[in-house]
DNA sequence: CTTGTTTGCACAATCGATGGTGCACAGACT
DNA sequence: AGTCTGTGCACCATCGATTGTGCAAACAAG
């Protein structure tokens, strides 16, 4: 506050005081100084006289001329849930190590939106843009590539660039088998018992579906197609399916696999109208975890995707020259029931 | 993709093709046409090239000649918990109604790095600040001010602009009336057996306190210091401290005041390590919504503070010339146990 | 003392958009 | 014909940093 002015010091004040020329000053405040055989000792008055006017690069004029910008872009499907919110935390903790600054934003699981958002964040010249869980990756890669942007997939694979996704399939079985093997020997649940809940025609659900069928196959010796009710994303689809499922039957099934938390809120507004007691003997597995869903009233098996196991993949994966299109897959944890786990949020300190 | 190069199209391409100056071109593009006079016909046909060819300003250019970027800042504690993920959607949300760009980031409730974050956010010349949960909002406030950067507080308040908080004294005095009232007229709840746990020292912890201690004298007659403890943030100094309890007294206090859904993840941590019975008369008040957590075997009453409220104020005082730095207080709502209530996701649709 | 090399830095173009200023031309009016 | 008022647009400086190029001074080698 020494005297600051109202505007933000730029490397043309910082010439005029030092008596260097504006490039000599920008050399030295961007690190290429030695390049540009700066003497140490000028060097060293620039940086002081930065410190003191508390000078900081705009950035938008050094972006311009370098067609880069320091940003790096998180493509989310919304920021309001567990997974998708822990995948903003974990990133911005990657990004930021690597002094940049990252951008995160949500496009509703439109594609026309994610196409839109992406061009956004193209015209402030984003460095590299990751996206995740979009219902048209190929549709922004399009838009990616005109532009040459690095670009990389998560958690929904594209087939244009590599893909960084859970192992739907596996989980899926992890989670179906786990199902099942939770019902005591003296009362084995049927395959007609067996219900998956939610989801829609992508590929991380028809992998989970895949898996599903396959271990109720394996273990259940049937697995009728009735079983499989796709009911979107939406909670209250989820919920008015669950009502119908009751209206039609009097109970819920046994066991349920339920795709996502989004879609296991469904079935909490379902809930909500019964008492906990009509469920005495339910088993829900739920693709995705949450804490609080792991210590409700009846069971709940959950899928713990592992967040931090696929950004720092993807990390990996983008910085490589030309990388293939290929998928890589990141294996889940099964979570038993009433387990708390630890997140991002641990890492955090907390002052007392 | 007809045939796009590589590059984006620039105002001089257009300038070109449409044999116009570039201040033309860009003119009819922002919008400011007609004050600069250009005539309709010239219009149309800058606009038809600029849609054949796909343009998109370069907005690090234009933030750079006007010094204003279209991207509004929100700088959270954290990301992956329900109440700031759905404050980052609501945020979002208004912003591009807005046609601007939403910049989230956290800032892990660390003053030096709130100060940091701010910076950087700045040197990107963003339009307005939104500071949300800061551990230190006046010091953010002096970066954004030497800089001349609008800016406003949400949910903890600061004292040099206007802050929109959660009416923290009402909701809790309204959340541990509720804990005492769900007690049954016979096994009336007894002043000794209601503790706080969770939070520091920062404002909202102080009016929450405030409140329930008010509650307590008024309708326990009582209100022993000992029944308050403040463990901080984080989930795992939330479960030391009901561990520690735990080994002193044998069993939890019957009635809990939980200060925040991440102290509650440290109850939950302490509890998977006992049974679900040891906590049969368990009343739980929680100042945050969770849906699941709501759940939950035992009673658990909620605070929902109202997010929606909060950045809708937050936008309306912003936009003000001069706002005083008062405080807005925005009234929260109790939540009944097994409440499943709808957010900003339900605006979303969900194609199928 | 001349030529060659290295050191240390200044100059100026550039990135793409914006907005103040000015100017040519057309039509109206005296 | 001469002046005035509009119309429609072009010109150019500017925002702040980056970077290729050039050049003087210092020094070394012959």
């Amino acid at each position: 506050m020494t005297k600051s002015s109202k505007k933000k010091a730029t490397i043309y004040d910082l010439s005029v005081l030092s008596g260097s020329s504006p490039s000599t000053v920008s050399a030295v405040l961007n690190g290429t100084w030695q390049k540009r055989r700066i003497k140490e000792s000028t060097a060293a008055l620039i940086r002081d006289l930065a410190e003191t006017h508390q000078y900081t690069a705009n950035r938008q004029a050094r972006g311009l001329r370098s067609s880069r910008s320091g940003l790096i872009g998180l493509l989310l499907p919304v920021h309001d849930n567990r997974y998708f919110s822990s995948m903003a935390q974990t990133f911005e903790a990657h990004v930021r190590s690597k002094g940049q600054c990252p951008i995160v934003v949500s496009a509703s699981r439109d594609p026309e939106e994610e196409r839109k958002t992406a061009e956004t964040l193209i015209s402030y010249s984003i460095d590299e843009l990751f996206i995740c869980g979009a219902t048209d990756p190929d549709g922004v890669h399009e838009v990616c590539e005109t532009v040459g942007l690095k670009h990389i997939n998560i958690d929904l694979p594209g087939t244009k660039v590599p893909s960084v996704i859970s192992d739907n399939y596996e989980g899926g079985r992890m989670l179906t088998e786990a199902i099942i093997r939770h019902f005591p020997a003296d009362q084995p649940l049927r395959a007609d018992e067996l219900y998956l809940f939610g989801g829609r025609d992508d590929h991380a659900s028809r992998e989970r579906i895949r898996g599903f069928r396959a271990v109720k196959r394996e273990l259940l010796e049937d697995d009728p197609d009735g079983c499989i009710q796709p009911t979107g994303y939406a909670p209250n689809n989820a919920r008015l399916a669950f009502e119908a499922f009751y209206e039609k039957h009097g109970k819920l099934p046994r066991g349920l696999f339920v795709n996502s938390s989004i879609n296991f809120e469904g079935l909490l507004r379902f809930m909500a109208g019964h008492p906990h007691e009509n469920f005495a003997d339910l088993v829900v597995g739920c693709y995705d975890y949450d804490p609080f869903a792991s210590f409700l009233p009846f069971p709940v098996i959950m899928i713990r995707q592992d967040v931090e196991g696929m950004i720092t993949k993807a990390f990996e994966v983008i910085e490589e020259g030309r990388p293939q299109p290929r998928i890589h897959l990141i294996s889940p944890e099964l979570v038993q029931p009433r387990t708390a786990l630890t997140g991002p949020l641990d890492a955090l300190r907390d002052i007392d």
